[in-house]
DNA sequence: AAGATAAAAAATGAATGCAAAATGGAGCCT
DNA sequence: AGGCTCCATTTTGCATTCATTTTTTATCTT
């Protein structure tokens, strides 16, 4: 049975995406490596299923060896998983895997904001608050969509301003593992859940305008323990809604 | 001319050591993996040096294949540096790298005593005094060595409390890049900055037996932000001195 | 027809082969 | 001698091949 996954670009040509992971895109190894960890990441094959290694070789118009090189790194980064003989496989992560992972992703920004407090300009918090309005913006209009966008973006930002290049790589690296739950537990929020927010970003704002490092620190790790509670729990419900239909079925 | 690097263990066979960093003992690859990880992060090749594929193949009894796919994950992980068709070089950290890796550093400690507090057990308190006051005692007999050794394995202890598996990756990894430097900026601890560090072992102490998360957080940062510190003058003294020694030469 | 068994096909993991690129000298010129 | 070119050697990057292991399919048994 031929497993039917997502196209996967043009067959290798020349097309450096600049990913901010790493960038060694003159090789085809390197080239590979950025193109599979954006399908990967942008949810190309379900969790759990096997990385079909023959079929993406044809896809990419290139050989096993540069292609596992790249299988390699993406395990190592906990995009995947090697099974002994048995090839890679999306890796499915745990509820407990999740918790750890907002955890990390908690520390790292509030380590973000705690740096940038000591770094930014007043350029750049201007510009964060202009981000900050255009989502009260969406947020007045319940536009989830939007919000999510310029959430993610201020976020961003905010990593940037730590003017920190090790920590964006590894910020990156663990948003990427939990992208597609990020996504579905920000849509996932409680009308009570997103005033709340609300109120925590502009606490954030308020303390980096007074560069408090680490009152911003506190805020942004409790604000990031906030969400990771919201989209724990909306995983759960998702994954048994999926076990009871499965169970009808 | 051959390049002499010292002995990297039995040309593979069974060894399976379990770095915890990741455990893909499994496949030949998975064994190479962490055996040049150690290897690497051991400071057995020099800085800047170029990696002899040829020659490590040879000391492993293995083919190109699986060595080049660990070289590949290295890379990830930010220990060696890919120079497209110049091979694997040990990666030479600058001035800037160290203070963005020792701020990352402190980052994720400052999180794991976060967390930490949460999960922390009286016993793992008691354990933890235990070893403070060993230290304190290397400390008082002026014993670098023992310090450092007990300091490490306080840090790592802290770490282990967090009970967050994926922290205490990421903080391996961390750690594995900065530990040659790690090592002699801690030899390079002027008696002023020793008792210092003390006094702040003590407060870190007392704020975790509160179970003071956030205190605790703060003071880690600032512990670890005092230590980048002190390494990064050492260092630079240590590269000022080897451009001159190589100078005069 | 359900389940166990065996043979065929496909996949994985690692070694080997090969073209292109880089390195290192030997000879040459000034 | 110092610096240049040119050629042999080595190294690198990737493709290909090969031995195993796994998975699938076909067959047999009850």
């Amino acid at each position: 049975m031929k497993s039917l996954i997502p196209e996967l670009g043009a067959p290798i040509a020349q097309s450096a995406s600049g990913h901010g992971i790493d960038r060694q895109e003159a090789s085809l190894h390197g080239e590979i490596l950025l193109r599979l960890r954006d399908y990967v990441v942008q949810g190309n094959i379900p969790e759990g299923a096997r990385v079909p290694e023959r079929q993406l070789c044809e896809m990419l118009g290139i050989s096993r060896t540069p292609l596992r090189e790249a299988l390699k790194v993406l395990a190592a980064e906990g995009l995947i998983e090697l099974l002994p003989n048995r090839g890679a496989r999306i890796r499915q992560l745990s509820q407990r895997d999740l918790e750890e992972l907002f955890d990390v992703m908690a520390g790292l920004e509030s380590l973000a904001g705690r740096l940038a407090c000591e770094a930014i300009t007043d350029e750049e918090i201007a510009e964060i608050e202009r981000l900050h309005y255009k989502m009260y913006g969406h947020y007045l209009h319940r536009d989830m969509h939007g919000y999510f966008q310029i959430n993610q973006h201020i976020h961003e930002s905010i990593v940037a301003s730590a003017r920190n290049e090790t920590l964006r790589t590894a910020y990156a690296n663990f948003a990427g593992r939990i992208r597609r739950v990020r996504y579905s537990a920000n849509f996932a929020r409680k009308r009570q859940r997103w005033a709340e927010a609300m109120r925590e970003h502009e606490a954030i704002l308020d303390a980096l305008r007074r560069r408090a490092g680490s009152e911003l620190s506190d805020i942004l790790f409790q604000h990031l323990r906030n969400k990771r509670t919201a989209a724990i729990e909306h995983l759960a419900e998702a994954r048994d809604a999926t076990a009871a239909t499965a169970a009808e079925g």
